[in-house]
DNA sequence: GGGGGCCCTAAGCAAAACCTTAGGAAGGGA
DNA sequence: TCCCTTCCTAAGGTTTTGCTTAGGGCCCCC
C-alpha cells in the first residue's frame, strides 16, 4: 500500500473514471489501472467495480476511500508544514484552463509571487471536471477556470474574468468577404474544420459547448498545444478558430487573420476562480482569490497580451513561478 | 516519502534512538538511518538532531511527527477497514516479553480465538518500552508484559498474571548442597554466570532488575532463544537461570537441575496487559482484555506447560494464529 | 585522551514500484 | 449484430525502496 496508490483510487473515485484519473494524473490508463490493482490485491477487495456506464464503489471501498482521502491530504500537509518551519517558499499549487494558463495565467500569478513574499507557485493544466477533483482531494490549492459542469458543493467560486469569444479565420476565407455590416449566421459554420487549444476539449468551456451545439464531428476538430497554434494554423488556410477577443486586438490583421462577423458573437463568458470552502483552504489561497478580485490585478489580465510562454513539462505541470 | 519512512521517524522520535527503532522493526540500524535520510531530503530538514545523549525534533520535525503518526494510524485502519467489509478474520496483533511469547501467549491466545470467531491474531515479542512505542503507534493492539518503567499515559492497563520467580541450577551446583531449609544468600549469585531468555535484557523485567541490582557484568550474562534452551544450558553446567516457577514444576528434577534454595524467592511478579486508553482500542482488543481477566483464561494460564512452540520468523514477529 | 556507544555514509544487491506499448475482455448503444 | 468505449492483463523496461555489511565521525564519560 503506498501513497501513490491511495492517491490513484482516490481520484478514480472521484472521477468515476480510470481514463479520467489517468489523464489528471498525466501517465498512461495502464499506470493507474495497475496502482489500482495492487491496492485491490493488498486490501483483498476490488474496492471499485464497473457497474455499467459508472463505477460502483464496494462496501469495502466506501471505507477505504475516505480514509485514503485523509492519507492523501495529510501528506500534503506534511510536506507543507516542514516547507513552513524551514522559511522555504510555501507552496501554492493553481490549475488552470488551457486557455488561461497560456494567457492571463502566468502573468497574473507571477504578479502576485512579487505582492507576496516567499510563495511558490505551480501552475497546471486541467479541464473543469479535472479541477473540482484535484480541489477536492486537496492535490490543488486554487483554480481557475469554466464553471464546472460538475458538482460544486464543498467549493467557493468567485468571478475572476470576463472576456469575448470571437470566430477568427483567415483573411481570404470566403466568410470574411460579406459587405460590411452584414453578419452570418454561425450554423454557416457548422461543417467548417475547427481548430482550438486543449481547452475546446473541456465539455465546461464555451468553446465544447459550441462545437457540441454545431454538432461539428470529432475528425473536424484539431487540438492544437496553445492557441497561438491554433491561429499560425489558421493563417494557413487550415480552419477557423474560437479565439480571445483581447489577446488578439493588437496583431491580427498583421498575422493574416480577420474576425468573422458571425451574429451572436463576441460570446461574453466569464472564467472563475475557486478554492476550497472558506473554512479548508489555507490562507494564502485565501489571499490569491482576494488579489485576482482587486483592480491591479483585474488590470493586469486586460493588459495582459504576451504571457510568459508556458514550457510543457508532464502534464498537467506547466511552469514553477517564485519569488 | 514514503509510509515506512513516516513510520521509521515515528518510531524514532517515540524511542528517542535510531537504534531502538531498528530493534522494534527488527532490521539494521542503517535502514533505519537511511529511511530516515530519505526523509530528511524529501522534506528539506532535518526532522530530528543529536542533542546530547537523546535526540531532540526540530521546529519542522514537531510538526511533521504529529502528522506523519495520524498517517501510519490511517493506514491501519484502512487495512482493517477493508479486512472487516469482507468478512475476513478481524487482526489483531499481540506483542508480549519473550518469556510470555515462549510460555502462556499462544495458548492462551489461541484459546480466545476458539471462543471469537472470525479473529486472526499476530503474536511478537518485544521489550516493555517498544510495547508502548507500538501501542501508541497503533503498530500493535495489546501488549502483555512486565509494568513498562516508560511514561504510561494513555494506555490502559490491567494485571494479567502473578508468578514466581525462582533461582534454578544443575543439580550438581555447589550451592545446591545446603543443608534442608538452609537458605543462601541472592549476593552469593553475583559472580555466577546468568542464562537468561531475551526478556533478561529488558530493563522493566524483574530478571533484568535483579541482574542490575547484582552488578552482574555484561559478559556474564548469556541470552538464549527462550527459557528452554537456558535451561538446557542450565543442566549442562553452564550457570543458573531464572526461572518461572509454574512451568518447571513437572519436569525439574528429570533434566537434571534444582530450584536453588535463594533467600527471598520465590520472587512475586506481575504480569501486565495493557491497551491504548479505552475509547482509542478496537472492540476487540477490549473483549481481549475481558478475557483475559476471566477465570476460564486464568486456568489456562496456569494449566499451561508446553505452549504451542513459537516459531521464529524475522523479529518481532513470532507466530499467527487464527481461528 | 582513549573507549565505547550511537549515528551516519558507502557500496552492493534484491525486490518492488511505476511507467510504457500492445492487445484481450466485457458492456452499452447504434 | 457490430462497433466503440472502457477497463484490464501481459511484457518489458527503468527507477526507487529497502535491506545488508563495512567503516568513518562525533560525543559523552571514564
Amino acid at each position: 500500500m503506498t501513497l501513490t496508490q491511495l492517491k490513484v483510487f482516490v481520484l478514480v473515485t472521484r472521477l468515476g473514471s480510470v481514463k479520467a484519473a489517468a489523464a489528471t494524473l498525466g501517465v498512461s490508463e495502464p499506470a493507474v489501472s495497475q496502482a489500482l490493482a495492487a491496492l485491490r490485491q493488498h486490501l483483498g477487495d476490488p474496492l471499485i467495480v464497473r457497474a455499467g456506464s459508472a463505477m460502483q464503489l464496494t462496501a469495502a471501498g466506501q471505507r477505504v476511500v475516505g480514509i485514503a482521502s485523509q492519507m492523501v491530504s495529510l501528506a500534503v500537509d506534511a510536506e507543507q508544514a516542514a516547507r513552513a518551519s524551514t522559511n522555504a517558499p510555501e507552496l501554492l499549487r493553481v490549475v488552470a484552463s488551457s486557455s488561461i494558463a497560456d494567457s492571463i495565467g502566468p502573468t497574473v500569478l507571477h504578479s502576485f509571487t512579487t505582492k507576496m513574499a516567499n510563495v511558490e507557485i505551480n501552475l497546471g493544466v486541467a479541464t473543469a471536471q479535472q479541477m473540482t477533483a484535484l480541489l477536492h482531494e486537496r492535490l490543488a490549492d486554487v483554480a481557475l477556470g469554466p464553471l464546472p459542469l460538475s458538482d460544486t458543493r464543498g467549493l467557493t467560486i468567485q468571478p475572476l474574468f470576463r472576456w469575448r469569444m470571437v470566430i477568427v479565420g483567415e483573411a481570404a476565407h470566403r466568410h470574411a468577404q460579406h459587405p460590411h455590416g452584414q453578419e452570418i449566421e454561425i450554423s454557416d459554420l457548422a461543417h467548417e474544420h475547427w481548430l482550438t487549444d486543449p481547452s475546446g476539449r473541456d465539455p465546461a468551456s464555451v468553446v465544447a459547448k459550441m462545437l457540441t451545439r454545431l454538432r461539428v464531428p470529432d475528425d473536424a476538430i484539431s487540438v492544437f498545444a496553445n492557441q497561438d497554434a491554433a491561429l499560425a494554423a489558421a493563417a494557413g488556410g487550415d480552419g477557423v478558430v474560437p479565439a480571445i477577443e483581447h489577446l488578439l486586438v493588437p496583431d491580427l490583421a498583421a498575422r493574416g487573420l480577420v474576425r468573422l462577423p458571425v451574429r451572436g458573437t463576441p460570446v461574453e463568458d466569464m472564467w472563475q476562480a475557486m478554492t476550497l470552502s472558506a473554512d479548508r483552504r489555507s490562507e494564502t489561497s485565501a489571499r490569491l482569490l482576494r488579489f485576482l478580485a482587486s483592480p491591479d490585478a483585474l488590470m493586469e489580465m486586460h493588459r495582459t497580451g504576451s504571457g510568459v510562454p508556458a514550457t510543457r513539462f508532464r502534464p498537467p505541470v506547466y511552469v514553477t513561478i517564485w519569488s
